[in-house]
DNA sequence: CTTGAAGTTGACTAATTAGTAAACAATCAG
DNA sequence: CTGATTGTTTACTAATTAGTCAACTTCAAG
């Protein structure tokens, strides 16, 4: 049934991307049409608006690239504590990786957009608020499951989780604004420390 | 010698504001200069270029209402652990009356445009960077000085300080985000039990 | 009261931007 | 093959935007 294409995947790639890199409200709807060499009839046949593109490129980065990969982190069939350890030590070899191939640590694009576009965007802010939640539940469900197991001390699991991951973003925002990683390499042992557990080994 | 003239001021005042409220990128030079009632071939007078106000309104507002803030509550007068929760608590109750005045969670100006900005304008960065590491270092101080006199336990005080200091610009980014000011409300009392102190008694 | 420094104004240009529309091209079911 | 559906392209408009400039105003020092 007539002509196909993956001109919707590459604008919705190239969004995320130029997003993530540089901002959203600096990012033009021709910049993206550029870097996903498509025209812009073509974008606004697939796209009411940027904003409408940046909530379904945020949608499909969790669950194309996100949602596995933190599957596999918190997967059931490893400790609590080494769940969230293991989260922690990814989130910096992730952004060492994206500090390799794009010259600048970039954090969390969820929550860069998020708060960029929270007062101006209510789409925009709703789908980020959203990702954001289904993370921090990842690691309430850690920390009740540790609760559990005894292997971490008793307390809100909720409030716990949010203390958490404030920190982890508030580490990957400061990350970006010095362009150093040296906040993130750090986590895993201050996360160690918060739990009240041993310094995981550090991986050279 | 001249003519004298507070739209310099005018200027500075109104670009933080509208930046903070909505974000750098979407704000223009038309849209401050109105909100300022001063004309564009003034804003020219005075400023370079949007970069450049932005900088100038960053430092003018930590200069002109940051510092002594934070001066009286990281005072030396007050004990260290003190500090640091009066810290907290003050940050909440100021973004309560920001939501009161705007309207929404509006979080911490420097970080929000900080991150941003940081990967497209390097003055914005440094000066961004320069602020948080000054405001970092008010509770570095405090860790060294309750670490003194026993109310803190020993452990590097620039890592501890600057995971304080995480946290809390995680969860300011939480709660613009969520616009839902409870990420903040519960904070001196994580920030307690992250200290090992008795949590602070809740002020309605 | 003159002069020059400090600040203001409005009208302008050139570039960029979002968004539209209508003709065109590819694909596939029948 | 045909025609309906899906996607593509080009050329366009209208609005917004950054940035410039020369004429103008205010003020105070001498």
């Amino acid at each position: 049934m007539g002509r196909k294409s993956d001109a919707k995947e590459r604008l919705l790639d190239a969004a995320l991307d130029l997003i993530w890199e540089r901002s959203y409200g600096v990012v033009t709807i021709d910049a993206i049409c550029e870097k996903a060499g498509v025209k812009k009839g073509s974008f606004y046949y697939f796209f009411e608006s940027k904003s409408a593109l940046a909530v379904e490129a945020l949608e499909a980065d969790w669950h194309d690239r996100g949602q596995a990969k933190w599957d596999e982190m918190f997967s059931a069939s490893v400790a609590p504590v080494e769940r969230i350890l293991t989260f922690f030590t990814n989130a910096y070899e992730a952004q060492v990786r994206v500090k390799q191939e794009h010259g600048q640590v970039l954090g969390c694009p969820c929550f860069s957009v998020g708060s960029e576009t929270s007062t101006q965007d209510e789409a925009i802010r709703l789908k980020a608020q959203e990702i954001l939640q289904r993370q921090i539940r990842y690691f309430e469900s850690a920390i009740r499951d540790g609760q559990a197991d005894g292997s971490i001390k008793a307390g809100d699991p909720s409030g716990k989780a949010k203390c958490l991951f404030a920190l982890f973003e508030g580490s990957l925002g400061q990350a970006r604004i010095q362009n150093d990683l040296e906040f993130l390499r750090v986590l895993p042992g201050t996360v160690a420390d918060l739990l009240g557990v041993a310094r995981p080994e550090v991986v050279v």
